[in-house]
DNA sequence: TGTACATCAGTGAACGCGCGTTCACTGATGTAC
DNA sequence: TGTACATCAGTGAACGCGCGTTCACTGATGTAC
């Protein structure tokens, strides 16, 4: 036997989540089928049920690994270290390379933010409020923020995440143009260089 | 007759209009049927076809029609004039309150935004480039970028149209939850008070 | 003003199709002894 | 190691339902004379 029984399930786990994730690229969650997913896969429909209660169900799996994705991108900002003048261009040199990796991913949360099941949206948004607390940490680090209140700190966080949320959106919706994504890019990094000098001259009103 | 045959199909066009936006609430175009929307008008489905070609033409009005009242907003703004001091905070009640009364509107284009067909999804992010213009074009009456580039204008724009998109978006999703609603706006003025201190701290580096 | 005809918004039957879900099943894998 | 039984991922038939679209139609409104 060259595969257990529980590998094998696994595999066809795989199979359906992959499958779910390229199917719904071209509309929504809430648009894609039972059907569609086990005709992809090679199944019977009624097998779907041996791995998810619902394609909702599904979805939320999906969440989870996508965020995965995620944390992997936050992890490697962190990992690049804060050289504070360019900090700005790694950072986004790693956002554009993790989209562009994990570009699947990153289309369905921004999609399923908007358009997914409620308790998918419910989920997502919950990721995004934990991404903005821990960059709110990662920036109380940083010098020139000593006098910030943790509530500023908070919502200047929210500022980078949106913008950058917006960048990720705006590289996905321009596949196959180099030059309007490298406008993209550079726009995000002057951006981020204007809200650094506003930060910089704030000063806390606590 | 108290009615004109013309009239009457007007009548009835609105009637499609409305049932789909109301419709599509929950969900999203992509996962709307023909037959619900003339179900939900109290008409037979065949009766459709004598306004709109498909469920994606309809979509395509919505998007037009929602526009409407997004530049009415933007209207409102110009009009409430540039004190400068609070333009801030009159420009975001304006906002508030636009969300409020628009709520459909805001919520179909936030969702079919990311999620609908690619000509909807197209017409809606026509419509956003437009408005960052417009805002750019207002910025550069603004006493303190008169030495910025255009292209630093039409930046700093993005950044703002993004951050209020964000909170249109934020405020749609907490319905019901004033004390949710008002940090949210609270952050939002903080989050364009930092970016006004950035601006007004920016060189341009033409 | 009255008549004859044209227009056209809405009707209703019918079609083939894909949907989610039920159910009893098969047969390979896993386990207890 | 060999046998008997349990598990369970995947099968396949069947169900009732809502889907988009076709077609020939009806009858009130509009128009030409």
């Amino acid at each position: 036997m060259t595969e257990t029984r529980g590998e094998r399930k696994e595999r066809t786990r795989r199979a359906i989540l992959d499958a779910a994730l390229a199917l719904c690229e071209e509309s929504s969650l809430v648009a894609l089928s039972l059907r569609q997913v086990a005709k992809e896969v090679g199944i019977v429909p009624t097998a779907f049920y041996r791995h998810f209660d619902s394609i909702e169900a599904l979805g939320l799996a999906l969440v989870d690994e996508s965020f995965v994705s995620l944390r992997a991108m936050l992890l490697d900002v962190r990992r690049s270290n804060p050289g504070f003048d360019d900090t700005i261009d790694s950072s986004i040199g790693i956002l554009v390379e993790h989209v562009h990796r994990q570009r699947a991913h990153f289309q369905f949360i921004a999609r399923e933010r908007a358009a997914g099941p409620a308790q998918v949206r419910e989920a997502i948004n919950r990721e995004i409020s934990l991404f903005e607390h821990e960059l709110a940490t990662d920036l109380a680090r940083l010098p020139g923020t000593v006098t910030w209140s943790s509530e500023d700190l908070r919502i200047l966080s929210g500022l980078i995440v949106t913008a950058m949320v917006a960048t990720a959106e705006a590289i996905l919706r321009s596949p196959g143009r180099p030059d309007v994504e490298k406008q993209i890019v550079e726009d995000a990094r002057v951006q981020l260089r204007m809200v650094l000098v506003g930060a910089l001259n704030w000063r806390s009103r606590t």
